[in-house]
DNA sequence: GAGTGGTCTAGACCACGCA
DNA sequence: GCGTGGTCTAGACCACTCT
């Protein structure tokens, strides 16, 4: 069954098998995986150890089960993407989207804090995006996006990008991101802060600084968002 | 076993059946759970089913399940309650514990505001604690705390707090903090504000507003907290 | 009716903590 | 060595979806 050292309880191996086979490509996001049965008889276990491996991922949102359908690797749409961790709204708790506004890539060499934070494997070189985005039509929050450059190459290419990105990261990149982790602070508007979304050098913005792990619990955007919460609130529920 | 209107599943009429109990006292924190084999005997169940209802809330952080000793209804340590959520670190990564400073406590009718946010179970009346805490030995965070007075008799003769405010609640309320919900924003320091941590008006300050859920899912507590976020950082996980 | 996930059971064996 | 939780199995029945 299996060596004393190294054991790996069943549940798990079949959780690290499927997840394995999503980050691969073999079942794609959306899709429905075999049934709970075919999985078992498959890799010789019983439907209750397939079905704690299952739950888990569903827990994580890696998966969805539907009754009477079946269980379906997990899209992101729009929506969920930029909501699904941490999002923004109205003072009176409504959401808000914030929609795309002007946007720059260039490829140069990570900084070393950032190669510190991200995972790039060995690669020196980073993506780094820079955007505006608007709330009510209006410029309110910057955003700072690094990227490994090998592992998302022709970034440049894709410009302007119009999906959110967490969708173009597992569309176009195969990478499925499942938890963030925020850093948040308060600063004070500097000149270039104020000038991108019109409002007095010294104002106070939120600053947060987001880190973004895939499935294999690796870091693969490095982030800093800057936003002008006059009349916007940024919401983080646990 | 259960008419088919109003069905709960039976791993949830367990669950709730324990939550209950927790509540009610007659299991305590840190005190041991009659074994899986005894509670499905006891409730005439089997054991993969109260295994599920004590897995939820193990994952809930209500119990702990230790191999070979048993389940245990979690406390609240003085870190774990204030770091459990969301919490302060330096700008290198180790977590900052404050130290609390002045504290006041008083008792009023409270604001249509935070009367829609807490739930009072009718009441009008409320605590409002306000205190300072210490970073470095220096005052960096200002908390106004406020929570039903129906809810916590007799608050005002506990002051000064010593414990985490979650101990406090736990011990002396029987009040089981499960979880929380944070809205963020930026601002500026007033005049006020200012004098209480010794920075200047118009300095940047973090304002994390937040609402504390206890076992039941309700609103106990309505907490607006500033922070001086020079030189220290406020950390979410998910 | 066939196929899916959701619930529930009964029993086996293992790993851990403690006396 | 005994009692605890942790893993795993095999099989039953229910509820939902689609055809």
């Amino acid at each position: 069954m299996a060596t004393t050292l190294g054991f790996r309880p069943l549940y798990q191996q079949v959780y690290d098998l499927i997840v394995s086979q999503i980050s691969d490509g073999e079942y794609r996001p959306g899709e429905m995986l075999p049934s709970e049965q075919q999985l078992a008889n498959q890799l010789k276990v019983s439907q209750g150890t397939v079905r704690k491996a299952l739950d888990t991922m569903t827990s994580e949102k890696i998966l969805e089960r539907r009754q009477g359908k079946g269980t379906f690797v997990a899209t992101q749409t729009s929506e969920r993407s930029t909501l699904r961790f941490f999002g923004f709204s109205d003072p009176d708790g409504t959401a808000i989207m914030p929609q795309n506004g002007e946007e720059s890539i260039k490829r140069r060499k990570g900084t070393a804090k950032e190669l510190l934070q991200l995972d790039t494997g060995g690669s020196q070189d980073v993506y780094e995006i820079a955007r505006t985005r608007l709330i009510k039509n209006k410029p309110a929050i910057i955003d700072k996006i690094v990227v490994s450059a090998k592992s998302f190459q022709g970034l440049t290419k894709r410009s302007p990008i119009n999906t959110a990105l967490y969708t173009l990261y597992q569309e176009k990149y195969g990478i499925h991101v499942i938890s963030t982790s925020d850093e948040i602070s308060a600063i004070i508007a500097s000149k270039s802060d104020a000038k991108k979304i019109g409002i007095e050098v010294g104002a106070p913005l939120l600053m947060i600084q987001r880190r973004t792990f895939d499935i294999h619990k690796k870091c693969v955007e490095y982030r800093t968002t800057k936003v002008n919460t006059q009349g916007i609130i940024y919401t983080a529920r646990i």
